[in-house]
DNA sequence: CCGACGTCCTGCTAGC
DNA sequence: TGCTAGCAGGACGTCG
């Protein structure tokens, strides 16, 4: 499930792969994406050069300098692919004479003999095309909360005191930290040492600060090791994550806690399974930190 | 206005 | 051994 490490890591990947690369052509399947490939984009991404590739959340921007955009812009105009890798999606750069693999929905032939290919069994990703350059961010920002690693800490503080959704809600949101996804806010959480099910105005400032570093703190692990492949995720050259490795509580139901070797829970919040230790992330009062195994009663 | 929940989609797996 | 129901979840729409 790409998360922002994993499209960190994506981007990573392909900028020396795609920048300077031109568009040559345009193939697609006739499955849909969430949001389909429109026809008239074909024209306009043909003959196309990539500029330089981007990251904003969980979304990829290709830059390109456009000959023939569509809408009615000069030539010249710098245009962007906006790329969302939904659930499965794979966004790679191979030679054209790698064999296809099913679900293969965009390939953008380049030049030097190379494709950029869009394959996303699940069909939660989309690629589209926008024409304007009028908005430096193409509207994501509209709807995009911060980058997990510029996160204003007074900000933060405030917006938590705000809401009385649960801290799981609240890392899942878009609009709050951009780029956090099921894997990296239960981390979040664990390393934070805060019970997913607390509302966010429930918490002290230090707990905030804690939050905040947390978060950053597990995205820069995460990118350090290419992120985390669970089934489907490979970076844009095809190789896998190595953070899956590391999780404390994501996916490790029943398994011991790394700190406290207690029972890993799972609990459904926010319509997602959520992973945590109930000793080190303890639900009521300021979690304090983790207490040692119980000791042998008596002196 | 805010928060909770259903929907999309396919592949894998748990359980009979 | 073979079948099927259920689960996985990012973004977004809808409902209360």
């Amino acid at each position: 499930m790409p998360e922002l490490p994993e499209v960190e890591t994506v981007v990573r990947d392909l900028r020396p792969l795609l920048t300077g690369r031109k568009i040559v052509g345009v193939r697609k399947s006739k499955q849909k994406l969430r949001h389909a490939w429109k026809p008239e984009w074909d024209a306009a991404v043909t003959g196309a050069k990539v500029t330089g590739l981007r990251r904003r959340g969980k979304w990829i921007l290709v830059d390109l300098d456009t000959p023939n955009p569509t809408g009615g812009g000069p030539k010249g105009d710098h245009t962007v692919l906006v790329v969302h890798l939904g659930m499965t999606g794979q966004f790679t750069a191979v030679p054209a004479t790698e064999s296809e693999p099913d679900h293969l929905h965009l390939v953008f032939e380049l030049d030097r003999g190379k494709q950029l290919r869009f394959r996303d069994p699940r069909r939660f990703g989309s690629v589209e095309y926008h024409p304007s350059a009028a908005d430096a961010d193409y509207g994501l920002d509209a709807f995009l909360g911060w980058e997990p690693f510029d996160i204003d800490p007074e900000e933060f503080r405030q917006s938590l005191a705000l809401t009385r959704q649960n801290l799981k809600a609240v890392l899942l949101n878009q609009a709050f930290v951009a780029g956090v996804g099921n894997i990296y806010a239960d981390e979040a959480l664990f390393r934070a040492r805060l019970h997913p099910a607390r509302p966010g105005s429930s918490l002290t400032a230090d707990e905030c600060d804690r939050l905040r570093e947390a978060i950053a703190a597990v995205m820069t692990r995460a990118i350090e090791t290419r992120g985390s492949t669970i089934r489907d995720y490979v970076g844009g050259s095809g190789l896998r994550g190595g953070f899956q490795n590391e999780h404390a509580v994501y996916g490790r139901t029943g398994e011991p806690c790394p700190v406290c070797r207690g029972a890993v829970a799972c609990v459904r919040l926010a319509g997602r399974s959520s992973h945590f230790c109930p000793q080190c992330q303890p639900r009521e009062g300021a979690g304090r930190a983790p207490r040692p195994r119980a000791s042998p009663r008596g002196s």
